[in-house]
DNA sequence: TTTTGAGTTGTTCGA
DNA sequence: GTCGAACAACTCAAA
């Protein structure tokens, strides 16, 4: 596929480095991009084995990822992660240079200001990012300069995994069961740790400051939810794994389901800015070996590891489909009779859709930045089916909202929600929101956390408000249409209204 | 090349 | 109330 032409490979010997075996290197600059982290990162581990000073920098590129550039909520979290990384950096007697995009004239400036002979980065895989890297590399490589990308993001490089056929894989299940076969026993390579000291140059260029690229939110400061739920950065992410791998992991496949739980590891933004990897999060999960754990304890051990198996397939479908954010892997969903329906979609996105589950997710999105796996199929399912809203829309509010908002993931869900993805969902498998609610939160911690309008109602009516009795609803105290909204579509007529046009699709 | 088995996460209806 | 079948065919991956 042409495509692989745009993912950077490394040769085996790099020509600029062979010419430059003998002499001493001089200074080797250092691209931070999405792995905002010292330990298990190759790149800087190859940096340092050059034995030159080291400059860390970091290029803020929003317009070259254009339409893609980072969310409202993605950039509070870079806001944090950046001034962490600054932080370790600066104990190891190094620190973080920042510059704007594009990354190209930011890289040539610093070549010049430092007089470096060597540029290494880790990959990033979105079409946009990986032509430029790939533009950088060629254009550094011709002038002699040492130009070498490695793999910190993924368990594997998705150009080479392949079906017997030589093509990409498009189902879940074979894919896995290859990825595995490749990553046994240990998944992959072991991680490096952190070094205790990082070379400084003997000057350091300039810095833009953080506080001037306003990555945070001033007014109105909408970020509070955000601070009470996360620490970005690496030690934030190394405790969270940490305290998964110690005890939830193992209950992880009975609870992982249940909202209200937090039986989650809460790692998605954590990887999403690599401030961890997958292939520590794969040693963390598999300390103990399986003979001390119970059937139960295995499961939940390998279900998650699936978990982080469907984040390397996102990215392997994001590699080799390149328009997956942009439109349908099935073509022929490209004459879906989406709706337009602006007041449902503003229902949607501010969490007064009626029905208390698809509104507890939204609501919990909106203020922690961060929303249950579970509720975000039963969310995104109630706009593409209930409300018949194209699936973009409800990926263009996620991007902006969420902190672990990722190209490769959020695109390839919303695709398989809508049934026009990879290994997508049957057309009429439509999540009806009250007995999902009723399956997944049946005590309904979850909706009573994040819709108090509804914390006096009893379980049984709290998930299907509109069906309790006018003295129930006074004894909790809710006004349907004042205090809570009445169900803004019929269930069972939007389920009907979706089947046809899903049959219409096909037809 | 052809065949075969299988495919993340569900709901509804009727026996 | 419980349970199994129907809901469509189609595509993917491997034998």
């Amino acid at each position: 596929m042409a495509r692989h032409a745009l993912i950077e490979s490394n040769p085996p010997f790099p020509i600029a480095r062979r010419r430059r075996a003998a002499a001493r290197p001089l200074t080797t600059l250092l691209w931070f991009n999405r792995d905002l982290r010292l330990a298990d990162n190759p790149a800087l581990a190859a940096a340092l084995a050059r034995g030159a000073p080291v400059v860390p920098f970091y290029v803020l590129e929003d317009g070259e990822a254009g339409r893609w550039a980072p969310g409202s909520a993605s950039r509070w979290w870079l806001h944090g992660s950046l001034q962490a990384l600054d932080a370790s950096l600066r104990a190891r007697g190094s620190a973080l240079l920042l510059r704007r995009g594009p990354a190209r004239e930011a890289i040539e400036a610093l070549l010049a200001e430092t007089g470096a002979d060597a540029l290494y980065w880790n990959r990033r895989y979105e079409a946009w990012a990986g032509a430029r890297a790939q533009a950088i590399k060629t254009a550094l490589q011709a002038r002699g300069i040492e130009a070498r990308s490695f793999n910190a993001a993924l368990l594997h490089e998705p150009s080479r995994l392949a079906t017997a056929m030589g093509q990409p894989y498009r189902v879940f299940t074979p894919f896995w069961k290859a990825l595995r076969a490749q990553l046994e026993p240990v998944g992959g390579a072991a991680p490096v740790t952190a070094p205790r000291r990082i070379a400084a140059p003997p000057a350091w260029p300039r810095s833009e400051a953080l506080d001037g690229w306003a990555l945070r939110p001033a007014t109105p400061d909408w970020a509070a939810g955000l601070r009470d739920t996360w620490t970005p950065g690496e030690a934030g992410a190394q405790a969270r794994l940490a305290a998964f791998a110690r005890q939830a992991v193992y209950a992880y496949g009975e609870r992982r389901n249940l909202p209200g739980a937090g039986a989650t590891s809460g790692l998605s933004p954590h990887l999403h800015f690599g401030e961890i990897g997958p292939r520590q999060v794969w040693q963390a999960v598999t300390a103990r070996p399986p003979g001390e754990l119970d059937p139960a304890g295995s499961l939940g051990v390998q279900t998650f590891l699936s978990e982080i198996g469907w984040r390397e397939f996102s990215y392997h479908l994001l590699v080799h489909f390149a328009h997956l954010p942009e439109a349908p892997l099935r073509a022929e969903f490209a004459a879906f009779p989406w709706e337009h329906d602006e007041a449902g979609r503003a229902a949607w996105q501010r969490g007064r859709t009626g029905y208390p589950i698809v509104d507890a997710g939204m609501r919990e999105l909106w203020h922690t930045g961060w929303m249950h796996n579970r509720v975000r199929m039963i969310a995104a399912s109630f706009l593409v089916k209930d409300l018949l809203l194209p699936w973009r829309d409800g990926a263009d509010w996620f991007w902006d909202t969420l902190v672990d908002a990722d190209l490769a993931s959020n695109s390839a869900g919303w695709q398989w929600v809508a049934g026009c993805g990879a290994d997508a969902a049957p057309y009429f498998r439509v999540f009806n929101p009250v007995l999902q609610g009723a399956k997944f939160d049946p005590q309904g911690a979850y909706v009573r956390r994040w819709v108090p309008e509804l914390r006096a109602l009893p379980d049984a009516l709290l998930h299907a408000p509109w069906t309790a009795r006018p003295v129930d609803l006074a004894a909790a105290g809710v006004e349907l249409g004042r205090t809570y909204p009445m169900p803004i579509v019929d269930h069972a007529c939007a389920r009907q209204r979706a089947l046809r046009a899903l049959q219409q699709v096909k037809g």
